[in-house]
DNA sequence: GAGTGGTCTAGACCACCAA
DNA sequence: TGGTGGTCTAGACCACTCA
């Protein structure tokens, strides 16, 4: 009766390891202390050690590399910059080549974007704007909404310098990391906006992807939502 | 030098044990034999074993049950019918209403989708129709195309009496399980014939989905493209 | 209670990396 | 050469299922 339920031993010792990238202890990209050195502070073996820094690496939280350590996952590596682009061209690349920034202004969260993002109705936001160019034709529109209060150093001029690799900026300009995110597609008509920002007619089909991005302790940081061109790409989905 | 490239023992069994899926020596729902079984047999240890089962079952290729042993995965169950369906209703649930067949004949493989299947141009395929329907409004025009080579039991009246589980028919008749699939998405304009059969205007923004499923060994078995309504429905996507 | 998978340990040895 | 992660083993014990 009312069995306490069962919690495995490494499960403990990876809330421990979370909670600890939680409070920034191991900042991205550093490592964290050895298997060793991590049983002898939990008192635990280092097999049990091992099995919670499994979790993690499979969830693309850490980094393990042999003969090296473990490192905090980062988005500033060549290897994971584009880690959640799902976007290919027809041959199967992945380069953006190009990325031009609209806007970049504070706004007011719409209450569907704020229930999203965990904050207040109204609440004070930074909403970007850019195009996204791969053979120096647009392909992409995207608006980003990020909530001010964590985001305060976010500006046109940094955009500009990290050349639009918002994660990397994030990271470390915020020391925020993105760990994972949700992405909701649907096939829209342009509207006249979109059309113009992204030359083309009104009513051609595109890709609308949203997207809200997680960070450490399932904490929702941004909102994302591309209006993508497919005429020369696609979006890339494995199943298993 | 030439170092004859280092392969752990978990993973020689790992290879053991997708050869014996291949061969069809255990069927998909069936339970394998235990760890200390497989141990014996290969002349490894239990945790060498476990340690190749564990990655099996993280590709969902088979499925741990504590307790029972570990089995077969399968499309013939409740909580893996849908495994690969990534469609949801705007609330967030996931129920087909209906199926409607529209055609289930031979044709000739074209030399794109022979490509994928790895296949010669011209072979024989089966050719499937169908139009799924959520709320008694048809949502989705589907073509799957199959190498009749494979698929000589596949009929319209079997695809009826399935019921348009696709999978678990060809588990069921043909001894072919689906292990992962491929997706590539794009949003296009409803032609004519599309526009009919889902009744709306030609022109109306689509998303389609091209899917490649593949069985053991990477072996590509079905073609499939969804032209996809997204009014009430989107295509939900999880990125870690 | 017997059998299965799941956890945990302790220790040995291997592969890789940096200095 | 020493430290790190990676593999492998052997054995103990726990949680779950079913007869």
């Amino acid at each position: 009766m009312g069995s306490p339920v069962f919690q495995p031993l490494y499960q403990q010792i990876k809330a421990l390891l979370t909670k600890s990238l939680i409070s920034g202890e191991w900042a991205p990209g550093t490592a964290i202390p050895s298997e060793m050195e991590l049983a002898a502070r939990f008192g635990v073996s280092q097999g049990t050690v091992r099995k919670a820094i499994d979790e993690l690496a499979a969830e693309n939280i850490v980094m393990r590399r042999q003969g090296k350590g473990t490192f905090v996952a980062t988005h500033n590596e060549d290897t994971t910059k584009f880690r959640f682009l799902r976007i290919f061209a027809a041959d199967g690349s992945k380069k953006l080549l190009d990325n031009k920034l609209l806007s970049c202004e504070r706004a007011k969260a719409s209450a569907a974007i704020a229930k999203l993002l965990d904050i207040k109705t109204g609440s004070a936001v930074i909403e970007i704007r850019r195009l996204l160019l791969f053979s120096n034709k647009p392909q992409i529109l995207d608006r980003i909404v990020l909530p001010l209060a964590s985001f305060k150093g976010v500006t046109a001029e940094r955009i500009e310098a990290y050349n639009g690799s918002m994660y990397r900026m994030y990271e470390t300009l915020q020391g925020i990391h993105m760990v994972r995110s949700e992405e909701r597609l649907t096939a829209v008509g342009a509207d006249a906006e979109t059309a113009a920002a992204l030359k083309l007619k009104a009513g051609t089909p595109l890709l609308s992807i949203e997207r809200v991005s997680y960070t450490y302790g399932d904490k929702p940081m941004e909102w994302r939502l591309g209006l993508c061109l497919t005429d020369d790409h696609h979006y890339l989905n494995h199943l298993d």
